[in-house]
DNA sequence: TGGCTTCCCGAAAACGTTTTCGTGTTGAAA
DNA sequence: TTTCAACACGAAAACGTTTTCGGGAAGCCA
């Protein structure tokens, strides 16, 4: 087992001095050319690769971005790993992976533990807890110290930072504009409670279609989950009980749900009954009848984050506070659960 | 923007020796109460958190593991992400993620990377390109260099190392025996091409399977698929053709094409063709019919991957050579896609 | 007063780099 | 022979810790 070789190995088997080995290696001309070629013969020959951890201690800076998010088990979130991976890697950085189960707790432990020294910024997305609780001192305090956050999707308003998002209320919108340009006339939503951001934004959408084309916001029809893993049985007195023409759910899993309680029932998707999903994953592609959905581009997300937060990193003039918000847009990716 | 705040700070301000503080933070009894008091009130006052850098260099240890994987947006590796996390977040590691993209070269590039310093050790689970390449230096230096690996479902047999597999043989065989004993006869298999360690392995479960009853290996109904993104056609091919009652998939997904075609078809599912999948995820929980299929237990497998390396980490003996092999077991789970 | 602990604290090394500055040697010009 | 620049290299500081060791002051006993 051969240890990595150090500057100062070298150094003292080639009886030259420490400072001589590592301008050598950085071919500058304050060293002789026959010195030169000796030690970079010598490094080669042995291997030698820098220390990582003493040029981030040296140079300040760690090359390694943060990602906090609530969790990894979900394809949008694992697509928005793959783009910030992406840009990352082409410019040097690597990523270290935090997940803070939607938890508040977990949340503060990790940025507050990745904060000192381990990484030069961050990009989150907040757990259903911070967002329920509302306090964001930890963000703030990280962003005090001169660490630049990207918050995505999950944002907060409250916390002045570079942000990406999609522009939900108006993909709602336009989800639901479709299915009433297809002529649906019921069209349930199932969404999340409140307090997660996303969640409420498209529910805005939903309620803005129907006021501006004249549909009264039937409140029965309206379903708000909290716990996702039992939603079954609700969703499928939603179906039975009321006469709705159209679903629109804030994401795959109540959409598809939906489906399969409706072709249970006896409805014909889509003859009968439209369904749009927000989030374009792998439910929707695979499913029967595959679903339409609204695609968010995880992707392109991670990747316009990474892009903002390395650019902050390496511009030196600090002093420039302008925070942007950067809205990606969404597409319809038409599928079988629509008519048109 | 107050910058984070070093002991050498608090000593100046304080008018002491940076070990005075550094002892008194540790609650030295080498240090009077008085000082130390004094000391650990400003610490607390000022948020003194120490820099981890700083500490790395120091300890020569990170207490960051290197996850080097295929992909991130595919649900297997997300689960076992996740494992790791689990336990690694347990014992106060952190977990630094790298997508090699089946690339041999981003894999040699990222291990090199973050061999230098930045992580303690590494879990990884191999690029398609290195297994068919079947070079494995980068491994070996690494290991040659003292840093523990710790290799899960791709692994290659070549180096010593710690590894987390599941016996892809006998789950494949389990699954195949099990649509025997539905009463299949024709029983086609959907798998990749050999030189994924895994695909070649359920291969071989399958054909076991098919010979310990005196089946006779059709080569017409063994389809081995290259290109993942198209393979609706070859798999529509494959039912069309041939009067086939069953289908074991080494994945989801082309399970799924598979069902798809059938049902276009007009075949029955269950009743006139069973089908199951490699690879729990969550494709088979929503298709229609729900398919029945072999858990790998990405969670587990990454539990135990990190639990392995851990251990090595910390065990001060160094020179216990003995690698082991785990083999975390499969369960069938039975759903819509088989009779019983 | 001399010698001995005991109590507190600081200096310095170490981890592995990079970089600034200083210095000795050489050769050439005057 | 003297002077000076150019060249080649080394010493040391710095990044932020921890830890070993040494030493001054105070108190005690003889």
């Amino acid at each position: 087992m051969k240890r990595k070789v150090t500057l100062k190995q070298i150094a003292k088997e080639l009886d030259v001095s420490i400072s001589t080995v590592s301008k050598s290696l950085k071919n500058s001309s304050e060293i002789s050319e026959d010195t030169r070629l000796k030690v970079q013969a010598f490094a080669k020959l042995y291997n030698y690769k820098p220390n990582n951890i003493a040029l981030s201690l040296k140079n300040k800076k760690t090359k390694t971005i943060g990602i906090i998010i609530p969790e990894i088990v979900h394809h949008f979130f694992a697509t928005v790993i793959s783009g910030i991976e992406q840009v990352a890697n082409e410019q040097g950085y690597n990523v270290i992976v935090c997940l803070s189960d939607e938890s508040f707790d977990k949340e503060v432990i990790n940025l507050e533990m990745l904060a000192n020294g381990s990484t030069d910024g961050f990009i989150m997305s907040l757990s259903k807890e911070t967002q329920q609780k509302k306090d964001f001192h930890h963000l703030q305090e990280v962003i005090n110290q001169g660490m630049p956050i990207v918050m995505f999707d999950r944002v907060a308003n409250e916390i002045l930072a570079d942000k990406v998002i999609i522009d939900d209320l108006l993909a709602a919108y336009q989800a639901v504009n479709y299915l009433i340009e297809e002529g649906r006339k019921k069209i349930a939503l199932i969404t999340t409670v409140d307090y997660v951001s996303v969640g409420k934004l498209r529910t805005e959408g939903y309620i803005k279609a129907l006021t501006d084309h004249n549909i009264t916001i039937d409140e029965k029809i309206v379903l708000k989950i909290e716990d996702i893993d039992n939603c079954s049985d609700v969703i499928q007195k939603l179906i039975i009980e009321n006469e709705i023409d159209a679903v629109f759910a804030v994401n795959e899993l109540f959409a598809v749900v939906a489906i399969k309680e409706a072709l249970k029932k006896g409805v014909k998707i889509p003859e009968e009954m439209s369904v749009i999903a927000f989030t374009d994953g792998i439910i929707s592609k695979f499913s029967t009848p595959t679903i339409t959905t609204v695609s968010q581009n995880g992707v392109k997300m991670g990747r316009k984050a990474a892009e903002m937060l390395i650019e902050r990193l390496e511009t030196e003039d600090e002093e420039e506070e302008r925070y942007r918000t950067e809205v990606i847009e969404t597409n319809l990716i038409s599928r079988e659960s629509t008519k048109t």
